[in-house]
DNA sequence: ATACAAGATGACGTTACGTCAGTTTCAATC
DNA sequence: GATTGAAACTGACGTAACGTCATCTTGTAT
């Protein structure tokens, strides 16, 4: 048993978010003295770590809060839904990163600025965010999203999908190699099990899937991690030489 | 001159926002009738729709109440410093992002997961890299240690590792269908490969990784993602049909 | 004159604590 | 046992940018 004090001084977590932890039924002291001094024991300090950890994931206290009481808690979906959080989070700044980049080049032409020039290339600014709006909205139909939506996801750390992602990633690495390399048709035999283990000869499927695929735009939208377009060349020129080498034995 | 309510069909300001920029003297109506009933003018809509631009660039309301009555504001620096600041901002999603990815990697091998296992996992990550690279010194020597980071990081989303975790977590969904499983001897194929392609015929030192892999203890010093030992078996079990059918043929 | 929409003010809630202020307890020393 | 200084306690207010009531007043159409 030890005193506040002294949990501050390992775990260098202050002694109000200890009381506020307390306070808020995140994490009562093990006891109390006859004054009402807080005692903290081993148990306490390791729940201390976890609170830390997730708290670095960007939880919530409350969120927090949950996980540790809820034994039956289902760690799997909650990681990825603040894998998806978190990513457009990011997401958001970056296209703030890049506001602002766009606006400095402005700036850089004259090194002097006052308020009414800042007035008017922000009203230039913003025409130009209205009408990138527009052409997101026009470039999606509700039937494109439906297909789209039955699609894998990324996040789902479902291993059947990781290895998809992994496959062509992989693919992508070795493209300077050439079609022939033997690295090369490795992995696009194991493609080649791995669709007929999941979607059977269902050719049409397949097909659709591929061709989603093949828009940049289409897949980013989705949340779909981009596949660039040589990599897709690249993919079915060496399926070319797979197929053929396979009909040859 | 508009009222309150027109504002904000034409801007999708709300009202409460609208009193609150008057509150804090961010943007005060341009009049108000006899009854006290806001007016705002076109100068105070222009001036709402700076303070909508630069609020997505992430700046304050005290930032840009600061910016619009000083006009001597020098935007220049300012923006240098906000770029900096959100690209900080951007910095820390990413690491979240790849530890949350980590640990998902590491959940993948248990489809289900309790409190319990989560707190070993916790443990396991709060373990800073000294200590890991200490370990690692005492089990290996130099070329291994080269070796050694060729192996997946479970922290890294990049495809070969993203193939190592679903390739084991796919061993362990087939792990039903027994060792000969068809399924189950392409899966160990393409680990078999994937060893050669990343290890080349490095015999040693593949012992090694093993025996430490097949200690939980050591494994968890080094800082691998766990790996059950039932799994482990089934792959040992597997991969020795797979190597006798290959001497056969 | 009446009714109803629109507007005003004021207050509390939100997150995860920091920062006082005022009071009480602990542990050591005299 | 008394004193004393450090440590601990509770309680309250502040933070950013509003959302969401509740209650009261004004504007306007009929």
């Amino acid at each position: 048993m030890i005193s506040i004090k002294e949990v501050t001084k390992q775990t260098g977590i202050t002694v109000r978010t200890l009381r506020y932890y307390d306070q808020i039924g995140l994490l009562h002291p093990a006891g109390k003295t006859e004054g009402g001094h807080r005692l903290y024991g081993k148990k306490e300090l390791a729940k201390l770590q976890e609170i830390q950890f997730l708290k670095t994931l960007g939880f919530s206290l409350q969120e927090i809060k949950n996980m540790l009481f809820d034994h039956q808690w289902d760690w799997v979906s909650c990681l990825q839904n603040q894998l998806t959080y978190i990513q457009k989070e990011k997401d958001k700044l970056e296209e703030i990163e890049s506001t602002i980049k766009g606006l400095m080049n402005s700036l850089t032409m004259d090194g002097d600025i006052n308020l009414i020039d800042m007035q008017k290339l922000i009203e230039l600014y913003k025409r130009n965010m209205d009408q990138r709006m527009e052409f997101r909205n026009q470039l999606f139909n509700e039937d494109e999203k439906e297909l789209l939506d039955l699609l894998p996801n990324v996040n789902s750390g479902d291993p059947d999908t990781l290895e998809w992602v992994s496959l062509l990633g992989q693919l992508k690495q070795h493209m300077s190699k050439g079609a022939q390399a033997p690295e090369v048709q490795r992995i696009i035999r194991r493609i080649h099990e791995k669709q007929k283990e999941t979607f059977g000869d269902n050719d049409a499927f397949l097909k659709k899937l591929w061709e989603v695929r093949k828009s940049p735009e289409k897949s980013q939208k989705v949340g779909f991690y981009p596949i660039e377009s040589d990599v897709l060349e690249f993919m079915e020129i060496a399926s070319e030489i797979f197929l053929n080498r396979k009909q040859h034995d």
